[in-house]
DNA sequence: AGAAATTTGTCCGTATGTATC
DNA sequence: AGATACATACGGACAAATTTC
């Protein structure tokens, strides 16, 4: 546990697992990632070490971070990144909670929430729809 | 005194006197502890040592925190009851396709996709719920 | 209604001491 | 010896929610 580098070191490990929840969506475009004290307790690692999983995507564009305010997930949604991307592919909405996402969030049916859905194209065609649904209310 | 931490770290020795304030009553049932500034003071440490002391005891129920606002003692509303036993973090399912989704993927209303949720939590709290549609045949 | 002050949340940079590969 | 990592601690700054004036 203490400073086993196998191979790779922490820092990239834990770097890996973030770029695939951005890549995969499950922190959509735009979103906050969790708190360096977060991200701290989630992979049980030094504030420096996630200081530096983070500069790692940092400086892939993948993520951009505001002082005071937390780091964002793919800045770069109007910016055309890898691909030429034909289509603006994240749109947001409000909707209503149906009874499962009500359940979830604990809160009313049909309490306001924000649906923010994502577009992954393969060759052009839809592979995946992603949609990313969070309380619109914290607190409440 | 940069760093010493022999035996007890600073932040648990702080979290050891205020549970205790809060358990002899010093600090009653659902008063505000002393802010975060007047803790530096009182203590002379660093705001995130009295910070770490105070994630403490939030980790121990004792206190709860609300943003702009300050720390209670002994939320007397813990009702939470810590959850009817770990709900799985990753589900999937066929699921229908709705209108919307038949017309991005270019398939008939009703035809069988895979939803995949996955949920993520803060605190405990479900924070985001993701769901990820596809193809159920991807018969290129 | 609006501005200011308070308070918590988050990030930044740095530093020390320890331990392991 | 050097790189990596952990735990702890400091001080500063900006952001956001809440309360007070």
């Amino acid at each position: 546990m203490p400073t086993p580098h196998y191979g790779q070191p922490r820092y990239r490990a834990i770097a890996d697992e973030l770029r695939e929840r951005i890549e995969t969506g499950a922190i959509p475009p735009g979103a906050l990632l969790p708190a360096e004290s977060a991200l701290t307790a989630e992979f049980r690692a030094a504030r420096g070490t996630i200081r530096q999983a983070i500069a790692v995507l940092r400086e892939e564009r993948l993520v951009a971070t505001d002082h005071g305010r937390g780091t964002y997930a793919n800045p770069s949604w109007n910016e055309s990144g890898l691909t030429e991307g034909s289509e603006p592919k994240r749109s947001e909405r409000q909707v209503a909670a149906d009874p499962e996402l009500a359940a979830l969030f604990d809160v009313e049916v049909g309490a306001a929430l924000i649906e923010q859905q994502s577009l992954i194209r393969a060759n052009g065609v839809v592979g995946t729809v992603i949609r990313a649904y969070r309380v619109l209310w914290t607190k409440q």
